[in-house]
DNA sequence: TTGGACTGTTACATTTCCGTCGCATAGGCT
DNA sequence: AGCCTATGCGACGGAAATGTAACAGTCCAA
């Protein structure tokens, strides 16, 4: 995975207008996107990000997303990234299929959003069987981040987005020391600029929230090092 | 539905001779079986065979119950078959509710095999109910796309067809969070610019029209992240 | 044409949350 | 103990997100 929390998605479309709609919706469902709009670019960003999906345009200008495809699937160490194919029409995909590409999944165009995000997430399971859309557990707590729902023994609590982004990012590798900057970094931002006091605060605040209805205290405080919980 | 009456159910379970014994005994109820003994399998037979219902078993190799489902229950097309998830031991069916996997209704093993017929049948009937349309239902809130009406408490609620449509959305999948894009994307189509701040406006109408005649607010805001039912 | 129903936008009110500061307290080292 | 640094935590001003009424434009039926 790219970051803790944050799936790395290698956007590839020639057509801008589609990419940018794209982009903006897989990054409001938390991926990090990096874009190319052709092929030969594409190849290149595979190796610079190292992401953990693949979005591909069939039909694009000078190398091809069948030929990229092929390409990547033919390196060892590009192999195992899952490759999603988009297509006009759906009679491609079985053409796309027939040539024997190697991608993990097609969607055709017009597609819904929301189908693709979802099998987007599928193939990230796949290969990634821990993380996105399923629901995080860690003793007592339990977090569904599709229903953005946290409870503790049953009870729901209540906690404010950073606060909630901030558990998450914690528990998607209990036990795991975050430093203040990782923390920054996987819960703010990457271009964000806070002190790293306020990390502390909020680190305070998701520890009143988790705590509001009775328990000990799951965050454990590393001095000198950040945080982790349990 | 299948033909002249016959209800097909899709029976999905890698154990055999569970597999057969129920095969019989739906068939003996009048149902056309198909059988699958894994999760692509199934997926598959869902678009081939277009069943009215499906019977799934939790624990299977390779893509599990609780995938398959959550898969069908994203598709729009496959959303609104209704599915019975068989699980091995009570405490299980805890924990796939808490998945909110969207299944709808849920069966301990061992099972009596009448009262899974029932079950079958009561899902049947719901979503089959003379009209043939499929009757949402929430909490007191139930809803017939078929003949565009919304009930709750046995009082017809008047709602334009904007908040119908956003009612609709929210009512396949309830609990689940949809941004505000997502909303835009799944409501008023894709291709169309508006604001996201429109669906504040309309979410607050569909609001003051749930309540027209009493009652509790039923939509959920998520701070940053959009809102949700229930 | 007129009136009603509906929509999308805007402006404003209100709530909630954020980031920072200051000081208290705890931990670690000599 | 005494000192220094890291962390906890309450308070506060301001920003951001959301609720909501008002308005103008559109469409359609009477």
């Amino acid at each position: 995975m790219g970051k803790g929390g944050q799936p790395r998605v290698l956007l590839v479309e020639d057509e801008p207008a589609q990419r940018t709609v794209l982009a903006y919706n897989l990054e409001a469902e938390g991926f990090a996107v990096t874009q190319a709009d052709n092929g030969e670019d594409a190849m290149v960003l595979v190796d610079e990000e190292e992401p953990d999906i693949i979005i591909l345009d069939w039909m694009m200008p000078k190398v091809s997303g069948i030929e990229v495809c092929r390409r990547l699937k033919m390196r060892p160490e590009t192999r195992g990234i899952p490759i999603i194919m988009l297509s006009a029409r759906a009679e491609e995909v079985d053409r796309i299929r027939g040539l024997e590409t190697g991608a993990d999944d097609y969607v055709v165009k017009p597609y819904s959003v929301l189908e693709l995000m979802a099998r987007a997430r599928a193939q990230l399971r796949r290969v990634r069987p821990s993380t996105a859309g399923v629901v995080l557990e860690h003793e007592d707590i339990r977090l569904d981040p599709e229903s953005h729902r946290v409870y503790r023994s049953e009870k729901v609590l209540k906690l404010g987005p950073t606060e909630f982004k901030l558990l998450v990012t914690l528990m998607e590798r209990p036990g795991r020391v975050f430093s203040r900057e990782q923390l920054l970094d996987l819960v703010w931002g990457r271009d964000i600029y806070v002190d790293t006091r306020t990390v502390d605060v909020h680190v305070g605040r998701l520890r009143k929230s988790l705590m509001q209805h009775g328990g000990a205290d799951p965050v454990r405080t590393v001095r000198g090092a950040g945080y982790a919980l349990g």
